[in-house]
DNA sequence: GATGAATGAGCATTCATTCAT
DNA sequence: GATGAATGAATGCTCATTCAT
């Protein structure tokens, strides 16, 4: 039992081995223009190997996006789940966890992107895409239920929750790609964070119900 | 004179007739899964004409970018320069300037997303890449100046204009993005236009300086 | 006009040349040892010129397989229309168009066998399955309808056409391949003249009526 | 000595596991097609494993074969060495061995041809391979000796007895592939023993001496 | 003896691009 | 100017075989 316990953890051990490189070589060469053979060599390990792992380049270059998605709906849960946090504390830590999670993985992000921007999402295995689907959904379901129960407590302007989750994250996506684009283009300082904080200042004053004082 | 004329005029048509045909194509299979030779079956033509008008596949797609970014600069241009229209209302336009560019030209944006996601542009004639930026650049900076005008009137919290010019452009297309991707998965109803309208005014009540009155 | 014919003339000459060359290459490798590369070499080729001619391995092989089939139906097709010759001079003028076809492509039946054999037809372009079933077809009845023939003109013993046309061929392509086994083992001389005609012999015995004098 | 003897006899029933289990795929896939893990599948053993019983794929391969030839020797020599029974009897009881054999193990028919068709012969090991021709060597010498007994006793036109026992052979082989080609196209009823027995009548009538009486 | 894991070597097929006509 | 034809260069994926455990 021992035995078999060992050889799941390092088979798990390898298929993260293979994420990682796959990851870097991704990053530098894009879905397409990576080869197996780069990830392989990246891994030092044989491209039939890569293949023992993954059924085949999309279901890997898939997974990534499984692992950012998971580890950011665990950041958003810590979030969603502290009671010490007031409502409008949470949208700030909401922020906080994608800027987090971007710092994290910066690639996977771009990755997530192009598995929308293509239709590489129908080529799929149904399982691994369901997986991906529900971790999607239960990250912006949080987002989306802190946002009515400010409304609850008339906090904020009454709105559909999904609405403002899907802004809170188109915003946050958006700006990832274009500060990105400008920084490849002008080499310029990174504006990423003061950016998005503006943002996030904007939002939050966008959303208080009337009443409320301004800070 | 007016032979040369005639001359430009056709080749430009040619241009066009072949850029349409890329864009149907590009919308379809996205850049790496079409070939020339879908694109040259679309337009009519054989793969070896393609190549008399573009210098190669990369010059083709980028080439559609111009296009998009050109037909949206003249859309803020005309917003930024109507001296009717007063600050607020100039923000709206740019709003509607974006979203009716993306009505007609959907693909494009998904394009220009590819294009900077991957790295195409290092690619890129310099010439064209040139272009690019500064359609783009002049673009921003309309509707930053129009930021700094409505926070030097008052109207607006005080702010560099570009950091806001960022934030409308990512978030709107933050939303195109996401909104194409859920409705690719569920089918669902066209959500873009009611959350862009939402999401901006959101952003709008929340520029607006402390001492106005709400809406 | 006559550009165009010269173009398809052209074309159906390096499709002969292809053929060929695969011919060739199929001998002496078989099927699945055979690398396109192989044959585009023997052809004097680049690997993807092939392609341009034949949609993949599969259709080449099987074309070669029509080649042969067309061969040997008109090979009996000009015994069965010839007049001047008795039903059982028809006989034998079968057994020599299949030794003489033979004979001409001698890898050819071994190719015809192997795509029997094994299931290379279901994957085939329903178009050249159909060909090849006509002509098999067509071949089959000739002989059919002459062993009809001879048995209204009481010569033969009763019986089916399609029969006595499955038994001769089965009869000749059965010695053809053990034959060849034996030469390649043994490599003793070449039996298989003497021996087809022999079991042609015993066949042409066997079915007379029993009215009938012995030669 | 027993617990020699013992593991002698499990080694056996392993291997015939395996061969079994080789037929089935082989038949299935064919040779190519098939990989040892489908084989390893079917038998419920890892990959690893069937190396250890055969030096490599085209060794099981032909194992298949001797498999056969044996089991079909036997039959042959159960008849031919049955002397309650005529020369003639003999003639019909070689056509049912070599039926009854097709019926109880059907794909080893193909594959014997497969063996003979392609190259794989050479590449085997001289000592399977001796074995295989010794086998298949003493089955048409009983099918021959019977002959030249006949024609001995003045039943059969004179003749090598070797020539008919190929002929035999050849058309029951050839009967085999092609009525099972037949089959496999049109999905017809089993025309087999019927055109099989045709064929089997005819060649007895045909080598009749002139002399006798018909039947 | 049995096997999980690893891999080297291979191969069909694709496609952007060129060039003679 | 337009194109049919040709190809060099890639690349995802497979599989027989080996070997440490």
């Amino acid at each position: 039992m021992g035995i078999t316990e060992r050889r799941r953890r390092e088979k798990e051990q390898r298929q993260r081995l293979i994420q990682d490189a796959a990851l870097e070589v991704f990053l530098q060469k894009g879905f397409h223009s990576a080869t197996i053979e780069d990830i392989a060599n990246q891994a030092e390990l044989s491209t039939a190997t890569i293949y023992l792992y993954f059924k085949n380049k999309y279901e890997l270059y898939a997974s990534l996006n499984l692992l950012y998605l998971e580890f950011l709906r665990d950041r958003i849960e810590d979030v969603h789940s502290d009671d010490r946090l007031s409502i409008p504390e949470k949208m700030i830590g909401f922020k906080d966890a994608m800027y987090n999670t971007f710092k994290k993985y910066p690639v996977l992000l771009k990755i997530i992107f192009h598995v929308q921007l293509y239709d590489i999402l129908p080529d799929l295995d149904p399982n691994l895409l369901n997986k991906l689907n529900r971790v999607g959904r239960s990250l912006m379901n949080m987002m989306g239920a802190t946002y009515e129960e400010g409304a609850a407590q008339g906090l904020f302007k009454p709105g559909h929750g999904m609405t403002h989750a899907d802004i809170l994250w188109s915003l946050f996506s958006g700006l990832v790609v274009w500060e990105g684009a400008k920084r490849q283009i002008a080499s310029d300082k990174d504006f990423l964070k003061s950016t998005l904080d503006r943002a996030f200042d904007i939002i939050c004053w966008g959303i208080q119900a009337d009443g409320q004082h301004r800070q």
